[in-house]
DNA sequence: TGTGTGAGGTTGACAACGTCAACCTACTGA
DNA sequence: TCAGTAGGTTGACGTTGTCAACCTCACACA
């Protein structure tokens, strides 16, 4: 499928997104950005906030397919902790839509919803199989992966507040917090 | 010391945040609260992010003398799990200071900073008690705070976005995520 | 073949916002 | 006494999200 105009205007507004902030993502700029006036986006998204959206399920998306690809094979299970060193990488790299995909939405978005559930259950079945060959202690596959999850979202959250290593003097990163986590999971 | 008007301000933004998000906060509204005009704020504050930064640095404060005060008394120190669920518990309360309070700052006020460091240090005093009696695994007590922390804040901020009790199956509150955690931990 | 209809684009306006500049008014300390 | 300063005011400016009105052209259909 070729590149609509919509697709265009969530690439240009994402383009702004990364630098320079949210504050950077105005109507107008991302018009100017996709050769439109300042009003068509109007046309495709009916405010502001559901051309963020569109942005963040979009990014959300496209994290799960690489993701997926990269750590599991086509047959192969991603392990849970490759995907969490994943998540926090992510974050890092990409703070500002990191930041956008996990914000709290007012009036929430289906899309983004979906894709949010579909992330959600492949991260509960690399449990699943990792419980099965004893990586990770018994318990709900879903319980246990909120945990995961969780310490991996606070570790990259803490992370890019610069909560985590201020002081210089204990220079916890992200990625660290998250391997201290399975190596206490697994000892037990 | 009295309530100056620097402190009225600071109440004001606080109120109208509660209420109707960030966007709600406008200096105009904050003046109007406050009985003053609309340029009054930048006589005591620099711009919008200062004062938005003060009401972040007096809620920081504010709760971490209280949990101080409600989990230990004057002479016991209170648990890392009973600082942990506080922890939940406020950003449930006070969701919109509780993002404030975390978010990102672009750049960043010392006052902040230091009520952070603050808050961070009597939870690792708590984490050293806590493994003098067996009661968490040795290992660095920063690195293990920083850990806690990533889980409660991790845990709180899905929970407000959310993205963990979503499809209303498995309905998993972030005081159960820390709850998980714990258990998982005395079982080292 | 004409036609109207809707998707997608335009321009121009509006109120609200953060911020700046200029001015005013006490109180204070030398 | 009087200059200086902290703290307040009004008015303006450019930018923003959003709305309303208009244009235009492809295309289904009588």
């Amino acid at each position: 499928m070729a590149q609509t105009r919509r697709d265009s205007l969530i690439s240009a507004a994402a383009k702004l997104l990364d630098r320079g902030g949210p504050a950077a993502v105005t109507l107008r700029e991302v018009g100017r950005a996709a050769d439109v006036s300042h009003n068509a986006p109007y046309k495709h998204f009916a405010n502001k906030d559901q051309l963020l959206a569109a942005v963040a399920a979009r990014e959300l998306r496209r994290q799960t397919d690489l993701t997926v690809s990269k750590t599991g094979g086509l047959l192969t299970q991603p392990t849970p902790q490759a995907l969490m060193i994943r998540y926090v990488l992510w974050a890092q790299r990409y703070r500002e839509r990191f930041k956008l995909t996990f914000g709290r939405w007012r009036q929430d978005d289906a899309n983004l919803r979906m894709e949010a559930t579909r992330a959600r259950s492949i991260l509960v079945a690399a449990v699943k199989t990792a419980q099965a060959a004893g990586e990770l202690p018994r318990g709900k596959p879903e319980r246990l992966a909120a945990l995961l999850w969780a310490l991996a979202h606070g570790a990259a959250d803490l992370a890019l507040s610069g909560h985590l290593s201020s002081k210089g003097n204990v220079h916890a990163e992200a990625e660290d917090l998250v391997a201290d986590l399975f190596r206490h999971l697994k000892s037990c």
